[in-house]
DNA sequence: TTGACAATCAAACGTTCGTTTGATACAGAT
DNA sequence: ATCTGTATCAAACGAACGTTTGATTGTCAA
């Protein structure tokens, strides 16, 4: 009889994934081969057909076992918010852009994060349903029942989307398209610099929600 | 090896242009092929490489020769409000959202312009150079000068081209992420939406300038 | 020890890729 | 009529791609 697995420690599969991810984001899944993956990753050319069936398989398998993984820590610091008592807006905010900016991961996980969504975004792929049904819906919409307890007014159902839809924009920008915004900016993306963007991020959206004035 | 001489319409050429232009903003600079491309132009395999000399290079010459042109007739309507005496911060950022989400251009080229420059930027290939120092830097200070004549106050230099790209993340983002906010809106982006998509940019970017409160 | 099974490996598969080649058609100038 | 150069064409090139194969390894149960 089949018995429970034998080496639940499959080393390979993980290098496979870790690899994968990183090549994934870097340069997009058309630009990535097989031949790449298996080379970084230390392992045979089969490799990635044997332990995922297929390229594509793989690069789905990236989402479902590293990219929502990292999703659920990125959302934890919303959700701890969301259960507090009180909540002002400026927290909302902050907390957000906070969350993808500086966050819990690592600095280089955290371009990877956003560069696997912003190509998901950019062209839907096989992997955007199960982005943006399973992950960005989700969380866009907690956001904006968030922003709207903490609102000490009541905001059109519409109008709430278009804004928290407006503060992701920032957020993914301000992200993956480092390369424009130091060549705007003239800056690097250092942790000074960063904590500037948070800064930004915040008052102009606090100020787009039509709180706290001038400057 | 074709020397480039100006000779008369080119008409292979043209249509090469039209059909590449097309297929590298639907799917990415890898997904496409050449033979996809020469099959769509009606036009022989080898035309690529004797017109343009490789694939790269014609993809290099969209930029250079459509989108290049493209971007100039999206910067006209500003460029004629600044010649005006006098010019108030809504019309300068109304501006600018009208521009790439209703402007002078076809619908069909509007989408095609945001996702070129949404792919480069997300990851900056070839054309990068020729978009973020030729276009985009320029484009980005001449807002920034603009809008700072508009304003009623002095803004921080450095303030300014962070407010200024921010306004560019939405505007892109409205555009070039369609399938997601078409998904969290539950709205299609027909002619009526986009005026509103219009409306919320301009007035989300004018509170959070410190201008018009609340709501 | 033996048998079964999951994992890895080198090698090859067929396909598609971008590019090159050599022939051909056709234009205007001499 | 001949020459000259541009443009187009079918065909083929070598390289790289994702995938498959069959042999080989190591491990554990019987």
């Amino acid at each position: 009889m089949p018995v429970a697995k034998p080496t639940t420690h499959d080393a390979t599969r993980e290098r496979l994934l870790d690899e994968a991810e990183k090549l994934f984001a870097e340069k997009g899944y058309n630009a990535v081969s097989v031949r790449e993956i298996t080379k970084a990753a230390g392992s045979n050319l089969a490799a990635v057909n044997y332990h995922f069936g297929s390229k594509e398989n793989l690069y789905l398998a990236v989402f479902r076992d590293r990219w929502r993984a990292r999703a659920e820590k990125v959302r934890r610091p919303m959700e701890e918010l969301a259960r507090q008592e009180k909540v002002t807006p400026r927290q909302v905010v902050r907390t957000l852009a906070q969350a993808f900016l500086r966050g819990p991961l690592t600095a280089e996980e955290r371009l990877r994060h956003s560069q696997l969504i912003a190509r998901e975004m950019a062209s839907p792929g096989k992997a955007f349903d199960l982005l943006a049904e399973g992950q960005l819906k989700p969380a866009m919409e907690q956001h904006a029942r968030l922003l709207q307890r903490a609102l000490p007014y009541t905001i059109a159902e519409e109008r709430l989307k278009l804004i928290v839809l407006s503060i992701f924009s920032q957020v993914l920008h301000f992200n993956f398209a480092r390369p424009v915004v130091s060549l705007v900016t003239g800056r690097s993306y250092d942790a000074a610099f960063i904590e500037e963007l948070i800064e930004h991020i915040t008052d102009f959206a606090l100020r787009g929600l039509g709180l706290e004035e001038t400057a």
